[in-house]
DNA sequence: AACACGGTCAACCGCCGGAGC
DNA sequence: AGCTCCGGCGGTTGACCGTGT
């Protein structure tokens, strides 16, 4: 990168020379680890010109939230998570920070790569915007749904525990109540029929995500007529109707791209 | 083996709001 | 009230890596 090699390799801004960019070293990850251990995790501008990182502040905080922080989680994304970030987004929109607050250990960072490099690119093969009606009404009424039945059927059938307990993680502190969407509830082991779907949530719903998203899940006059869950919706239509879906091409396009661990579930 | 391509993710940037003076 | 500093947030970038050709 430019400023890579212009900061690292080339002194001749005094001032640039002054600030390193780029990847972290481990000598770097120690010192921080360490200064933070001794002063915590507060005043980053104070801890990058004490701990004599030439960092800036925002890198030193940034480094130890998305990766030194102890209770950082890595790896793949659970299907527990993936529904709570599809629920929650539909809640709140690109709040990042506060969606990761109900992924514990996940950081905000972690969750937007995850929306733009699987959710986003989702949006694109179906030749939608990812704020279409078409697309949320996909992830309402498909994915999540579909994540549902993959978690309750990781667990035991005797103790199938709801999915929206997963929304109140008691080890997390709730800051405030989660304005919830009465449709999605209904998804839990029964799914509902989609016009029961738009007719509870006709009301708040709307003003619930409006508030979020500006009012691009309103106007949902586009609910698809009589799906009643996962493989009994009928064609899909993008907006402008000029790409229409049928149930097995989008059951197979949703389980190659988007659950492609899946591989005991069959279309009927 | 070499190249192209796409996906992933760490890190930076600019903006904004709150706190302190 | 206005200014400055700082932390937090969302958007974006670019290096790296795996896979396909």
């Amino acid at each position: 990168m430019e400023d890579y090699e212009r900061n690292s390799n080339s002194p001749t801004h005094e001032e640039d020379s002054d600030v390193r960019k780029g990847p972290w070293t481990e000598d770097e990850d120690a010192i921080l680890v360490n200064f933070v251990s001794i002063h915590g995790d507060a005043r980053w501008n104070h801890i990058a010109r004490s701990s004599g990182l030439k960092r800036t502040g925002k890198s030193c905080r940034l480094r130890w939230l998305n990766y030194l922080r102890p209770d950082v989680r890595r790896g793949n994304i659970t299907l527990e998570e993936q529904f709570m970030i599809l629920k929650l987004h539909s809640l709140w929109g690109n709040r990042w920070s506060k969606i990761a607050q109900y992924l514990p250990g996940r950081t905000d960072n972690e969750i937007k790569n995850y929306w733009r490099t699987r959710v986003q690119k989702q949006a694109k093969h179906l030749r939608c915007d990812v704020n279409s009606n078409l697309f949320k009404e996909t992830m309402r009424n498909v994915w999540m749904p579909r994540l549902v039945e993959r978690i309750n059927a990781q667990s035991s059938p005797a103790t199938c525990e709801p999915v929206e307990s997963m929304i109140t993680d008691p080890g997390q502190p709730i800051e405030e109540p989660i304005p919830v969407e009465p449709g999605f509830l209904q998804f839990n082991q029964q799914f509902v029929p989609a016009s029961e779907l738009s007719a509870t949530s006709s009301n708040s719903p709307a003003e619930t995500l409006s508030d979020v998203q500006g009012g691009v899940v309103n106007g949902s006059g586009s609910d698809p007529a009589g799906q009643t869950g996962f493989g009994e919706f009928n064609d899909w239509g993008c907006v402008g109707g000029d790409n229409i879906w049928t149930d097995e091409e989008s059951f197979w396009f949703l389980q190659d791209q988007f659950c492609p661990e899946m591989t005991s579930y069959s279309y009927n």
